[in-house]
DNA sequence: CGAATAAAATGACAAATGTCATATTTAAGA
DNA sequence: TCTTAAATATGACATTTGTCATTTTATTCG
């Protein structure tokens, strides 16, 4: 489904939406403790998110990740896309082309309805919202 | 979602449910040239399902890969089951272990139910009723 | 300005997945 | 029973993905 790799963006990004602001940046070397992911692949994916202005960044003394306001209207889509790429969600699950409502592969119906449910909610949940869940106790992101 | 593995697998499989029977097997350099997929791999994939009972063969000439009349009574989380392991599609989207409804992660919600929908039909559905399908025009398993 | 700190960039290494070639075993038919 | 045709077994190789270490660049603060 989701790569490793994306898999870590997110829950990074999550715990930066829960515990950063402007005010409050994180070493990559902090969050990765915290969310128990390998430290230098993070700061790699940290990095990335970051130049492409899906997170915010600023280095030396005091320095660190953190969202920004604008930041946190974004949607998980939007790391997974940087990471993974988001056609490897919406392509053909026997990646045969030109498959479509018209025409579509034997795995179409059972797949295309609950997916399209699956990306509206990646689509249109922000990083604000998940974290706000959180906050209230109706999600959990457990750092183990 | 599935690897590239179960993919071959699957489209290998339904071509066997379309064209194939106790009498007349199919030699897997037939297969792969149809469906388009790499000889000496696909004939790997074929020999673990033929090892695990998804799917039959005899050796020697006139030999080749063929489904049982019980064969297809089989479902696809039977094959993808013997390429990637089931677990793939059943664990939490972050990987978060209890993960569940009571407390759920914050992807939980978006993705639950869909999957459930998804699940079933993989298991219910059989390959017998996939070649159907693909015989009656009401989906479509195109060669390239 | 200069020292310390932290991100950013680069590249080497490891593991998993996908790909291919060769040798072995089994079955059919003359 | 011998030859041939096919699956099966084994292992080498390639590519992708994930992991780690080192160096460079930018920023803060005394």
């Amino acid at each position: 489904m989701f790569s490793i790799s994306s898999k870590y963006a997110i829950k990074a990004v999550l715990y930066l939406a829960l515990y950063s602001d402007e005010d409050h940046k994180i070493m990559a070397k902090d969050i990765s403790k915290s969310i128990n992911v390998p430290q230098a692949y993070l700061a790699k994916l940290l990095q990335e998110l970051s130049r492409r202005n899906i997170i915010s960044s600023t280095r030396g003394p005091k320095g660190g990740f953190y969202l920004s306001d604008a930041d946190r209207n974004q949607s998980l889509i939007a790391i997974v896309d940087v990471i993974d790429g988001v056609d490897k969600l919406k392509t053909c699950l026997l990646s045969i082309k030109n498959c479509n409502e018209k025409r579509p592969c034997p795995l179409h119906g059972l797949m295309a309805p609950s997916r399209l449910v699956f990306l509206n909610g990646l689509e249109n949940k922000t990083l604000g919202e998940l974290s706000a869940d959180i906050k209230a106790g109706r999600s959990y992101l457990p750092f183990a």
